[in-house]
DNA sequence: TGTAAGATTTAAGCGCAATCAAATTTAGGT
DNA sequence: ACCTAAATTTGATTGCGCTTAAATCTTACA
């Protein structure tokens, strides 16, 4: 009988708090294909890197990593589906805080970090009902579905592109809050639409319209949009 | 100068998930003013006897717990207070959850068990406004301030009153979820006018009259339900 | 190629909340 | 007053995630 892609029991014990942080930090790290060092997994979980290895072996026993002694570590494919549960779960938290709470949105990864590991499927799924199915989190990062699958998108970040180009923002790609503040304040936030205008050289800043007209960003920020473009050339009109 | 009535920082670190379900559990264990048990408080925790008189002394310890020895145990104040502070996040969550978030009054008590330990004191006020400072859970259990101030409420129960009173349900006084969920199923909800109109001898059947006709309820579940009382010989219409 | 710096792992131990088994205290009935 | 049953505490141990300190591996460079 063909076997339907399932989604894990990410609720059955045995599963706890720190596991699915270490998953959810490993994930992270090794989204450009290179194994997660054990002194970055580490800091960015606040603890010694001699507790993280301790813990890394403990997962890969688990079958959860697939380690590398003094190389690093990478997710093994159930380890993966776990920490994309997680992910969704924050996600959706973000998105339910923002939208039905009223936390702003740089407000909302903090208490969905607390929550993340808590809730359990049921309300999970009531997130997803109530707020309509979203497939992205306030800032732009795409939700993964319950399966594990990942919706395509095609984000291409701003500055990539020639001056000129006309496009929608998609994401702000950061977790610095303060950071995430100042775009808001600026009114750059997905589904706004801006043209870049200039990229000063040397690492300058950079100038964006919008309909409340120009914003001048500094190229770190700056490089943190990523965009959904809609023309390279604009006519004038 | 004077002393102003402060809420105690129930967020503070060294106040881990485990004390707070502890001190939860000894709250309600002793609102009879009775010591608590450590085997009652093991059964209520899902843990050994032994476990729990470890930890008991280990509260003691810290002051929140005032334990005597094969006796049992009593809150301090300040363990009351940060009782008093869990059973306020409990019951806003509930109402969150049943309100906000649609789920059914005998599905809230899991997940605000859940939630209660991890959420932080900006949650908790933003639950609260968006309820509009709401003084009950959806069973009808009051919410404590958050000074520990208990809202007076004069809530009797149904079968303390004569044949013919009328009342309004203020609560049902359970937590068990099959019980609930019949209640709800008979119409039986905080809010609803009720008329008792027979006690049958020798602990049996209790006869309710509401607008939606008459209702037998068995005298376990009877003695559940707590009401203000509007008239004891109501007039004939 | 040797060596030093940095990253990583091992070793020993801690704190917490459990467990089971054994010892102890309490309370009730004759 | 005694003796037994039930409740409670103590003692020894476990699992987990962490710590510091010491040992070991890797890498880059002179």
């Amino acid at each position: 009988m063909a076997r339907r892609r399932e989604h894990v029991d990410v609720d059955r014990v045995g599963i706890n708090d720190a596991t699915l942080h270490y998953l959810d930090v490993i994930y992270r790290l090794t989204q450009d294909g290179q194994p997660a060092n054990t002194t970055e997994i580490a800091a960015k979980l606040g603890v010694t890197p001699s507790g993280a290895s301790v813990m890394l072996r403990r997962l890969a026993e688990r079958k959860l990593v697939q380690l590398t002694p003094y190389k690093g570590a990478l997710l093994t494919p159930q380890g993966q589906q776990i920490a994309l549960r997680t992910i969704r779960r924050h996600r959706l938290l973000e998105m339910f805080l923002h939208k039905v709470m009223g936390f702003a949105w740089d407000e909302v990864d903090e208490h969905a970090h607390a929550l993340e590991t808590v809730i359990n499927e049921q309300f999970e799924d009531r997130m997803d009902e109530i707020l309509g199915h979203p497939t992205r989190c306030p800032h732009g990062h795409v939700i993964p579905a319950k399966d594990g699958t990942i919706p395509p998108v095609n984000d291409v970040p701003l500055l990539d592109q020639p001056i000129g180009t006309t496009a929608v923002i998609r994401c702000i790609d950061t977790d610095n809050n303060a950071w995430l503040r100042y775009f808001s304040e600026q009114g750059l936030v997905p589904g706004v639409q801006v043209t870049l205008r200039d990229i000063a050289p040397y690492g300058g800043p950079v100038v964006l319209e919008t309909d409340n007209g120009n914003i001048i960003l500094g190229r770190n920020l700056a490089e943190l949009i990523l965009v959904e473009v809609i023309n390279h050339h604009p006519a004038k009109s």
